[in-house]
DNA sequence: TCAATTTAGTTGTCATGACAACTATATAAC
DNA sequence: GTTATATAGTTGTCATGACAACTAAATTGA
């Protein structure tokens, strides 16, 4: 198929279609006052237990500066804590509160649907192929080095 | 297939890959002093005639401000010209200079071969098929409305 | 014609993300 | 046991991108 420009670049195309999807959720969101960077980090704190801070960082793919802000957004906002680990110093774990357990809660269908919305042009089986594909690329320059 | 947390968003995966892949190109072109975002703007000036800002900007899937700001990091440089339209005084042609057009046509190369680094665990056709659907999602998502 | 609207571009603010430098603590090496 | 190194987290700076407010010029339309 004839590409015009960086159509037929993965990086621009994946950027492209990246920003279109999280605009649309962040205007979903915006009654919540939350991003949707800030709800993938309260997703994944409100789905797991006693991670730290740098584990829930990963989950989600944040570096650790990134990572530090957006838990500060969290935390003024009332979603998460920050428990110092008493065993080793450094570390701090997040913990959900029950408002922002309650905010997931209320806001995973709209992401849902935000999906859904956005995919409705493929089949079910395409979808699988399309999160496959990226999934291996994802993986696969996440372990190249140098 | 079995998916935790946010790996079956599409938002989600498509942020990690062009986060990935936009880190990888950065690397690379860090020698040039020149980031992914200001290359593709700088791609299509140097690979069109007569854009006036707001159509690169559209090209390059950039907002008006954004356009700007990265528009005034070029001219700085010295790789791209402002000229005023003389019949529409709103608009302003852009115009790659000769450095411009070199840094473009040394640089291509550099990020084709990243594409292929990150493809090459997909065959030309899964390749194919990947674009393909991300074209199709994005176009989708453009248009959707409200 | 001339007031209302649209269009092109700029500027300010904030969140995200990359990078580097930093503190503090924990682990490894000797 | 002390020094070297690794790890967890913070802070500062810059580029990008979203949004809103703004200027200036062009177009519409009553």
């Amino acid at each position: 198929m004839a590409r015009e420009g960086l159509e037929g670049s993965l990086g621009f195309t994946t950027g492209l279609v990246y920003r279109r999807m999280s605009n649309r959720l962040m205007q979903r969101l915006r009654p919540y006052d939350i991003t949707p960077e800030q709800w993938s980090v309260l997703y994944y704190a409100s789905h797991s237990e006693g991670l730290i801070q740098r584990e829930l960082g990963e989950r989600a793919g944040k570096d650790k500066p990134t990572t530090t802000r957006i838990v500060d957004h969290l935390v003024r906002k009332g979603w998460i804590l920050r428990r110092p680990d008493h065993i080793d110093r450094r570390a701090i774990y997040i913990e959900a509160t029950a408002e922002g357990r309650r905010l997931i809660a209320e806001t995973t269908p709209i992401e849902a649907a935000v999906l859904a919305e956005a995919t409705s042009c493929l089949t079910a089986e395409e979808h699988e192929t399309l999160l496959d594909l990226l999934h291996r690329v994802g993986k696969h320059v996440d372990q190249l080095k140098g």
